[in-house]
RNA sequence: GCGGGUAUGGCGGAAUUGGCAGACGCGCUAGAUUCAGGUUCUAGUGGGGGCAACUUCGUGGAGGUUCAAGUCCUCUUACCCGCACCA
């Protein structure tokens, strides 16, 4: 029998609306379960298969828990600034805000007639006044509390979007949006001090729950080091040229120095340098260099000699060449290196092309061939001179410079701080106001949110203003702080800033007091498990943790983490084995699979396709295998029969310990692959009691819950199938009697033998032995050892 | 270059963590049902050999440890994902 699918789904998710069975409870005295899925970006396009894939795996989660008895937050949302939807604006004329408007729409329909068990009550939208005010109140927060800056800056700018973007937004040298080449451009720049919670987003990872490569790719882009700050002097001048070093421990190696092409120093002592000509030309072709080749392509050391001035090596005294090239970078320490060519590969390729000295001072390694980066005895190297321990010269040496007041202790990160401001419409706006005499005054908290004024004309100016720089009704305005004549900010938020913070606002979506409600998060916080994709682990989940340590350190949270667990699950690839796309027109659409095969089929493949953490290709044919497996289910109500059969009983047990392990761990692949068993076993057998039926519909409800519940209800099940107890296992019905144990001859498979559970040694052997192959497979051959592992397998090796 | 990961039938993938490799699904083969296509049902399905019971080889490759290796160790190859001249 196949089951009416078109006309069961619709007809759950109104009764399940009506009876609003998937909404939090405001009962504080039940466990809690908070679930989070990444919340989408509203896309014009509409729903896709990894949507699904994305929320499938915590919907099983989520709806077994509330099987447990658990008060279950399961939310959805909507992240709707951006800028996909700004330039569809830009291109039609249409206003964002209908744009957004109707896709929000699209999405949410999408996501009911999948049956999800999402809290309806409680939908968030990024781009909602009600929620931005309070985007705009925590950017004051951390304005009040020194955390915003600006200042003018290199950035990186894509040409073609017309937009500034953050080292996050602009990996690799492409822009995240149009995968154009970025460019570095002049701007002024308002940062969030991002690099201040380095060492609190680092230690905060001790604490969590994060897939092993979720904290190693956080650990990676905060990038701490160690080292030392080091002063060395130039000649001629009062300057002390700063560098940093990890490696402290060979001061007595370094043959010349290196400073960025962008480094200060060489405007300030432009006229005692001698060549500032050969310089400023040099400098303005790695200016022209994008990000990209300067860092990729351009595995070629180029550099310029300064001629004029020499650093001084602090330790010793020696006077040593200053170069300028583009493999240090202004952006990392302090823009400029002491290069020790003996014991750095870049350093040694750079002395080996400009022909500098090369003195080694660590034993150990051919510096005629290569540059030397292991451990060994220190030489050349006056006091460290026979230390055998990287690790005890630089303590040394650190001791050292901190008695000659040459240099000290320091900790560099990759990590820079956040560039935060987009010249877009689309986009929260930052709620400053600049007057001459009173800088940088914030707008009132009173006032917010400020609001985003009505405009027809979405396109950024040329030079790449805002488009909210040519309302003149909105720049114009007065100093909150003295009433002057005074321009507001035009700039907006990026993207990243609304996300960063929803999961505070599921918890208590109402409220124009505050945030959230503080014993309200106080119960929630933190969310017990998250999920999302890869792509933002080091962006929106580095960028939350820094907002949620930041509310924490002003009190306006409970919690120092806002993730107690992080997972991820991998893409759906297209039927081809290549990433979905629409260029390659392998993208398949949910809506045409839940009109063919209904959601639950498309639930269960979703899951059952394969690892949830791993990528694997959609294939059509496997669909049609679980549709073929909840047609089979469906058929059990004709197959109940009140006859007991303790195989099939303890069969049920069997499924039902693995489908509650199974879904704990994201295996939700082998979860639905021992239901199938057991219904192959339920075949096999040819029929099953009401109360096995009942109990086969509990465990498949979180994956197929339409079919589930019309299959309860149907059964004369009581309320909903969705909000019945979880089912229980009996472990001992889990064990059977006898096991099966193969009889291995020399590490092969003789045989198989029946023994009763946890049959001693002896009896094993005997009853072993006795199997006709396995005599066989002994007979004649002397005995050398027996193994004997209980319930497992029996090893007899003879010669 | 650094960091992380993966490699198992024709395909997607299992394997109680060192104990019968290939669960479950797809596909395929044969048969039944059907006017036919589809559906459904039954049986089979890693390769080689054999009528068969059976036998032999088999988890990217080469070694090793072990009574026993997909799983552990050493070396190696290919691919995927991060980061990337970070001093």
């Amino acid at each position: 029998m196949k089951y009416d699918f078109p006309n069961i789904e619709p007809k759950w998710q109104k009764r399940w609306e009506e009876a609003h069975v998937f909404e939090a409870s405001s009962d504080h005295t039940k466990p809690k379960f908070y679930g989070l899925v990444e919340f989408p970006y509203p896309s014009g396009a509409g729903m896709h298969v990894g949507h699904i894939k994305a929320y499938s795996g915590l919907e099983v989660i989520s709806r077994k828990r509330r099987m447990e008895g658990y008060n279950v937050l399961f939310p959805i949302g909507f992240d709707a600034y951006g800028l996909p939807t700004e330039n569809y604006a830009i291109k039609t004329g249409i206003h964002p805000r209908q744009v957004t408007d109707k896709n929000i729409e699209r999405f949410t329909s999408q996501l009911k007639r999948v049956g999800f068990s999402f809290d309806w009550t409680r939908v968030v939208d990024t781009t909602e006044e009600k929620y931005y005010k309070w985007t705009q109140y925590i950017f004051l927060k951390m304005f009040e509390n020194g955390l915003v800056f600006r200042d003018t800056a290199l950035v990186n700018y894509c040409p073609s979007c017309k937009v500034v973007l953050s080292n996050e937004d602009s990996q690799g040298g492409k822009c995240d949006i149009c995968h154009s080449d970025i460019v570095q451009k002049s701007k002024d720049v308002w940062y969030l001090r991002i690099t201040e919670y380095a060492d609190k987003l680092l230690q905060g990872l001790e604490g969590v729950d994060y897939l092993p490569q979720v904290k190693q790719q956080q650990v990676n882009w905060i990038g701490k080091s160690t080292g030392a700050f080091v002063n060395f002097a130039v000649t001629g001048t009062d300057e002390k040229l700063r560098i940093y070093t990890t490696r402290p421990d060979t001061l007595y190696g370094v043959t010349f120095m290196v400073i960025a092409p962008e480094h200060p120093m060489l405007d300030k002592l432009s006229d005692r340098i001698a060549n500032m000509d050969e310089i400023v030309a040099y400098r303005e072709v790695c200016a022209k260099k994008t990000e990209f080749e300067r860092t990729q392509l351009v595995k070629e050391k180029t550099g310029v000699r300064i001629e004029g001035i020499c650093g001084i090596n602090p330790v010793n005294g020696k006077e040593i060449p200053i170069y300028t090239a583009d493999y240090v970078m202004m952006g990392y320490g302090t823009g400029a290196i002491m290069a020790v060519p003996a014991h750095d590969e870049r350093d040694y390729e750079f002395a080996k092309k400009f022909g500098i000295d090369i003195i080694e001072v660590i034993k150990g390694g051919d510096i005629e061939k290569e540059a030397y980066t292991g451990d060994g005895e220190m030489v050349n190297s006056d006091f460290l001179n026979g230390i055998a321990t990287k690790k005890e010269a630089i303590e040394k040496m650190l001791a050292y410079l901190g008695e000659q007041g040459i240099g000290e202790a320091g900790v560099q990160y990759k990590m820079k701080d956040w560039a935060f401001n987009r010249q877009r419409y689309w986009g929260e706006p930052i709620p400053i106001v600049h007057y001459p005499k009173c800088g940088m005054v914030p707008v009132p908290y009173e006032e917010l949110p400020l609001r985003l004024p009505e405009i027809k004309e979405f396109a950024p100016g040329e030079g790449g203003e805002s488009p909210l720089a040519k309302i003149d009704s909105y720049v114009n305005c007065s100093c909150p702080k003295c009433g002057g004549a005074a321009k507001r900010e035009t700039d907006t938020m990026p993207q990243w800033a609304g996300s960063s913070w929803y999961f505070l606002r599921y918890i208590d979506p109402k409220n124009d007091q505050c945030l959230a409600d503080m014993d309200e998060m106080k119960y929630w916080l933190p969310v017990d498990w998250y999920n999302g994709g890869m792509e933002h682990v080091t962006r929106h989940m580095i960028y939350s943790r820094f907002w949620h340590k930041f509310l924490y350190d002003i009190g306006e949270v409970p919690t120092s983490e806002p993730y107690a667990k992080r997972t991820a699950q991998g893409l759906i690839l297209g039927p081809d084995g290549d990433k979905m796309s629409k260029s390659k027109g392998n993208v398949v659409d949910p809506n045409e699979v839940v009109d063919a095969y209904g959601a639950d089929v498309l639930r269960v493949y979703i899951l059952f396709m394969g690892d949830y953490a791993s990528a694997a290709p959609w294939s059509e044919s496997s669909v049609k295998g679980c549709k073929r497996f909840l047609d089979r289910v469906a058929e059990l109500s004709s197959m109940v029969k009140e006859e007991n059969n303790a195989k099939l009983e303890s069969a049920f047990h069997k499924m039902l310990k693995k489908v509650s392990s199974d879904i704990e761990e994201m295996k939700f692949n082998t979860a639905i692959a021992a239901m199938m068993g057991l219904l192959n076993e339920i075949y096999d057998h040819g029929s099953l009691t009401r109360d096995q039926l009942l109990t086969f519909i509990k465990a498949l409800c979180p994956f197929a819950p339409h079919l589930c519940e019309e299959m309860w209800e149907q059964l004369g099940g009581e309320g909903f199938c969705s909000l019945t107890a979880w089912p229980q296992y009996d472990e001992a019905k889990t064990i059977d009697e006898t096991v099966e144990l193969a009889v291995q001859v020399n590490g092969k498979v003789r045989g198989k033998v029946e023994l009763p559970l946890n049959a001693d040694r002896d009896t094993a052997l005997a009853i072993a032995k006795a199997a006709p192959s396995v005599a066989a497979a002994i007979e004649g051959k002397t005995l050398v050892k027996e193994i004997v592992v209980p319930n497992k397998i029996i090893n007899i090796v003879v010669r």
